[in-house]
DNA sequence: CGCAGGTGTCACAAAAATGTCACAATACAA
DNA sequence: TTGTATTGTGACATTTTTGTGACACCTGCG
């Protein structure tokens, strides 16, 4: 399953969709954005393992945007290849001070791509591995799809578990019921704010031994943060 | 959140609400103005991070709105981009003259205009980062919404939370209680400005361990001070 | 088709935050 | 020093936000 999520950012459809097959065809997941502003949002939103940017578009340049996921600590992690239109040395220079993990000079293989993806994910330790999520006696395993407390498996739904795994990727910091809904719900929904509070409560409810579910904070007027220590 | 809040004023509706625009895409908090007299109202009241004033305006010129905003000590420090015209060599060496910051020529792009914006929001230490603000001992985080003296949580209401936050953005400065309303209870509301005094002590009690309410000064008359140095 | 678990929404209960007031304390000017 | 204006403080009512249980609606499955 998850070989890898990956987000294409081009302003030509063409070549983004030619990139999205070939990354498809490697075992990886896709999504393609058509402009910085469009990408800058998934990005928040959707958390891809690694962000290909063209060099060159519209509105927001690859670098600029670079500069601004390398400058927002919650999608800082997340590795970058620019795509550059022509082999010039300084552009690599700019690219990998802004933070960029990669650069490929168009044009370029398909094959070609797909070896620097497979390289950047490799060295990011983010490949397919997802690394079991821990924090105290608590353990969540994204492979297993399962959550354990003291070796104890603990039984929830499968929203209570997204929820839980991606407050445990992101500790210590407070989301707004919008941020979670974005990111934990997926984006495109119109939903009650409120339906955050209910799963919270679910949440908190299947976690109850040994105190653990008041590692699920409320932060009134705000919204809600995971702390590791309970 | 608190991306930085600007201040745009220009005698053409369209053009402010085009600046506007896409200066909220790019995270700012924003606020018109048709003209000097009110800007330099809305300047002295809101204390913006930055005003960017159009060059050309009835009443009153951007060049001579800088000039005022630059005398005034309580305003001095608020960067300012002027727009001009034309590029004239003449006209920008009287604006830098007058005090702006930087300026942009029209036509211009807004691409061009959030670059500038950053840059100087940046320069003047303003910038985006939501990093976490320190004075002394004490470290405020907005991403985890949180203050700490000594390493200690401190637990305080959100509303004294922003208070504190917008203080430490704006040390050493004088707030008069209506300045506070505006900016940390969000403008249009019509409050008792007594109502100021009562949180300021809510925060005082607050953060009272090793006398660090001493660095809420009251500013008889006036409003009230944040000092870094206790 | 009927069932079972998962989800979203609602109504009401509970808790926390906020704004206002009355009065005390303090600073400032005459 | 006295008087006046301004600020500090604690208490309180109101408003806002969150917790919680119940319920109806899907959706996949046997």
């Amino acid at each position: 399953m998850s070989g890898g999520f990956i987000l294409v950012v081009d302003d030509e459809p063409a070549i983004c969709d030619m990139i999205c097959t070939s990354l498809e065809m490697a075992g990886y997941q896709t999504r393609k954005a058509a402009n910085g502003q469009i990408a800058l949002q998934m990005i928040f939103n959707e958390q891809p393992d690694l962000a290909i940017l063209d060099w060159m578009m519209p509105m927001m340049s690859g670098i600029e945007l670079t500069t601004r996921i390398k400058r927002d600590p919650l999608t800082a992690e997340i590795p970058i290849i620019l795509l550059t239109a022509r082999s010039v040395e300084e552009d690599k220079i700019r690219g990998l001070e802004a933070g960029a993990d990669d650069y490929v000079v168009k044009p370029f293989s398909p094959r070609e791509l797909t070896a620097r993806v497979k390289a950047v994910l490799r060295r990011s330790g983010k490949g397919n591995e997802d690394s079991n999520l821990t924090a105290g006696t608590m353990v969540l395993s994204p492979d297993e799809q399962v959550c354990r407390i003291d070796n104890e498996t603990v039984s929830m739904g499968p929203k209570e578990l997204k929820l839980l795994e991606f407050f445990m990727r992101h500790p210590n910091r407070v989301f707004s019921r919008g941020q979670l809904l974005d990111r934990v719900w997926g984006g495109n929904v119109y939903i009650d704010e409120r339906t955050v509070d209910v799963h919270i409560r679910r949440l908190r409810k299947a976690i109850t031994m040994n105190d653990h579910e008041r590692m699920i904070q409320t932060v009134r007027g705000s919204g809600y943060r995971f702390s590791c220590d309970i």
